[in-house]
DNA sequence: TACTTTTTTGGAATAGATACAATTTTTTTT
DNA sequence: AAAAAAAATTGTATCTATTCCAAAAAAGTA
């Protein structure tokens, strides 16, 4: 994704596109494997070396707020990000640690009732990929 | 639940039935909101000076690993857990935080395709409940 | 009772996340 | 363009949930 690209996502969103928050965006979308702060902390500070974890966590923040990120909850203890924000599975693989979207038609999802509303739904399943079986 | 009904749950999963655990496992049948170790640790203090939170941290890992209880994420940083280990979905309130379980159906649920083997399912709903829609 | 294993306990250490104030950068005003 | 104001970034100190570890206590076995 080019930075212009970038640019213009955040400004859709109402959000400033300060140097840092173009890269995060940018890398968030590159990368499948819902990184943390520490991954996205350790891929840029050799771009960026005055980088601070602070920013990171200011900007993830200000992008779930913004909906342009979802925070996802793989292991207890570390958040991690996806910047899909539409309604799919996750499936993490219990033996090598490979965590797969899958597709998930939100009509046919159990709802809790009558009278709630939804605002975001996770759903995430572990067990073992078809590459661990073998 | 009496403390004997606990006593044969835990052996009935081979794990020694020490008081502490006893009272642990009764304690997390009897209530409803998915404590953590800290609320547990609160509640069960006054009748054991002595408990230490390193017990309920090594006892809830192992209802874990033996199936006699459920690592819920309601929050990140906080590990909550649920004596109900079947596949049921957690609805949780942004207004009042309020957390309610509702009935799912596994057979209903997407699955990640073809070759996954499924150990573990996490559906999680946030939203409004009836209650503060009012 | 003596011996072995298991469980519990508490204090120290770890790690992710937050609070906060000082800089730096950007935007607005004059 | 310079000054002032606002916003973003940074680093340090702090917090909190969790884990590590080794000693003490309890339970089980001979």
């Amino acid at each position: 994704m080019s930075m212009k690209k970038a640019k213009m996502m955040l400004e859709s969103k109402d959000i400033r596109p300060s140097f840092q928050r173009m890269k995060i965006y940018k890398l968030l979308m590159e990368t499948k494997e819902h990184p943390s702060v520490e991954t996205i902390y350790n891929e840029l500070k050799e771009e960026i070396p005055s980088l601070s974890k602070m920013t990171i966590y200011n900007t993830l923040k200000l992008f779930v707020e913004k909906d342009l990120a979802r925070l996802i909850t793989i292991e207890e203890n570390e958040a991690r990000f996806d910047a899909d924000t539409s309604v799919h599975g996750h499936f993490k693989c219990l033996k090598c640690g490979c965590v797969i979207d899958f597709p998930v038609e939100e009509t046919k999802l159990p709802a809790p009732g009558n009278g709630f509303t939804v605002d975001n739904i996770d759903f995430f399943v572990r067990g073992t990929c078809p590459g661990c079986r073998n």
